[in-house]
DNA sequence: TTGTACGCGTTATCAG
DNA sequence: CTGATAACGCGTACAA
């Protein structure tokens, strides 16, 4: 049966309740014969203590919640949240804690997802969320549960821990690529308006245009969903139009797969009718279309932070607001076309933008 | 503060621990005016009871661990587990459960993964995996954790509750496809080898060619590994083969996205020089390649199963042997070259494979 | 209908 | 170094 309990143990080992305790959390004050009888008791029954019993007591549950955007689908739609994850993980098994990853939000009212929160369930949360209306940071704050947020929103000043990337910034980048390379009439594919990088991609298209002197034009600006569908829909209205662009931003990596599609629909090739730069460098992309030129983003690295940042919140009660921005780079392949000039002129214009920047 | 109790809510609103702890939990014998009283204060102070303490006497947690394969990016890199957690999600939420899923094993030892599972968070687990090198499911009967497993291993009988689907006689049906195509050199794409299914489904290959007394070709069997990657290396070995073949199965429709690129590379064209058939019937392949033909599996519906047999196993005791094989279909679009008569030929031999069979 | 008292399995405190 | 004993917060017979 596994309905034993440490007081099964300790009358099997012949000692008391307290002495198998310690032996289970490594305390010292035990003679190493005792020690030994009681540990050999514990494996051969496979003994493991109860962790609500344990968690009544110690006020800690040593379990991490991973709360992403509100649609599970979405969600493992795109692997960057995976390997946020992979850094969440990695830091959590390296420091004793371990995470779960909260799924079913959408099946399961705001009452019911808040009194989940209350119950104590987890130490601490990690959410990974850049979307604006997405909840979940507010009730976090009112369940007074301590969280880390990965992707935050600068118009909501709640969050007092956050890590991200400089969107406004790495967008730029990207587009000061495709004009360094003679393109000027540049088509961009916004993400979901609901996500706040969305916006800030935006903007750093706008500012990078703004800078070369190029016109912003709307009709070379399409509203993306994140999918390849929406990336496919988009191109071919580009295409259609009497004077389509010769470039592509795309605000993730993902769409650029239907992109790629629709240009050589058309009997189009990239990058010679079409330069494209995408956005995340995933992995997987590389695989389908292996020369894209993207901005890579430190994925599994923004989980670490996350990780470390918690943990340090909780075990040494840190409760200062810190805001880490992590670098991105534009990684330069063919899809934009090879041209030595261009890689210069991003490399005097750093390939790396953003900084570090640790706020006290 | 949130370290509000029970008690503290029943000296606010007047009553005792009895009446709130009836109160929270619906139970009847509580005066109307004095439920709302109660109620009142719950609400306002936002109080939850805390986990632990009612696990510990409940000796229930409502919480359902979800396991994938060790391998975290590998199961969000497959949109078919999404597809499965979302069924087991509908099915918790509905009967007052919550789903979590469990990441983070591949960074963790044994003896911890052991330690969580008797740890008793969870009242019971599914776990999602065909592979076989996975101990999870002698360590989940060793824990004496109840699970339902997703997939499973013939040669393994230990488990007591499955859902799957007949993969041999589902790739059966989409070879068949291919032969009534008057396709005669069929390759085939295997998935990974420690994965059960990799080998049920060459099995079902194997059984489609003896059936129309095609020879079986060790070189038009590509080692896979389920990604784009090792679809394009395989496919352009095949496009290099003295004889090579004028149709493909794919184990997933995920390696199906490599073998895309490797034909079009060759300037070759998908169907006219190479059939295809995948299995999964992904939406984002449907985005990315739209006129895939491809076998389906009904994921949600495996999860939902899944998350309705281990219930039903928590709340009423159940330990008979249940297996659910689930139906496939086989979803014609153009990848295999329209053909009226092969659409007659798949009608005759029916287009759903597989039967859903329930032993008590 | 409401309140009292006990037990759930563990850790922490304090004598021995 | 070891063993009693008191919490921890909640549910629930049982008593009022």
């Amino acid at each position: 049966m596994s309905q034993l309990t440490i007081e099964d143990i300790a009358r099997i080992a012949g000692v008391s309740r307290s002495t198998v305790s310690r032996v289970l959390n490594g305390q010292p004050n035990v003679r190493p014969s005792v020690r030994d009888r009681v540990q050999e008791v514990i494996n051969s029954y496979g003994y493991a203590p109860q962790a609500a019993a344990r968690q009544l007591v110690m006020r800690k549950t040593r379990l991490i919640g991973l709360i992403l955007p509100d649609n599970a689908h979405h969600l493992f739609g795109n692997p960057i949240f995976a390997e946020i994850a992979r850094g969440v993980s990695q830091v959590c098994a390296q420091r004793g804690y371990t995470p779960m990853l909260f799924i079913g939000r959408q099946d399961m009212n705001e009452a019911t997802f808040f009194s989940l929160l209350r119950g104590r369930h987890f130490d601490g949360v990690i959410l990974i969320s850049s979307d604006r209306q997405d909840r979940s940071a507010a009730m976090l704050r009112e369940a007074g549960m301590p969280y880390v947020r990965v992707g935050h929103d600068p118009e909501d000043d709640g969050d007092l821990q956050y890590v991200d990337v400089d969107n406004v910034a790495a967008a730029r980048v990207a587009v000061e690529h495709l004009i360094a390379l003679g393109h000027r009439r540049i088509a961009m594919l916004k993400g979901l308006a609901k996500d706040v990088c969305t916006h800030a991609r935006l903007e750093g298209y706008r500012q990078a245009l703004a800078a070369a002197g190029l016109p912003f034009d709307e009709a070379l600006v399409g509203d993306g969903d994140w999918t390849p569908a929406s990336g496919y829909a988009w191109t071919r209205r580009f295409l259609d139009l009497p004077e389509p662009p010769t470039a592509l931003f795309s605000s993730n990596d993902m769409m650029v797969a239907g992109v790629v599609r629709a240009v050589q629909e058309r009997g189009l090739t990239v990058p010679d009718d079409l330069a494209i730069v995408g956005f995340d460098d995933l992995l997987q992309t590389t695989m389908i279309f292996p020369e894209l030129t993207t901005i890579r983003q430190p994925c599994v690295e923004m989980g670490t932070c996350a990780a470390e940042l918690l943990l340090d919140q909780l075990e040494h009660n840190r409760r200062e607001r810190v805001q880490i921005i992590l670098p991105t780079a534009l990684i330069i392949r063919q899809s934009c076309g090879y041209c030595r000039q261009a890689v210069q002129a991003s490399a005097s214009a750093p390939a790396v933008s953003g900084e570090e920047q640790r706020a006290g």
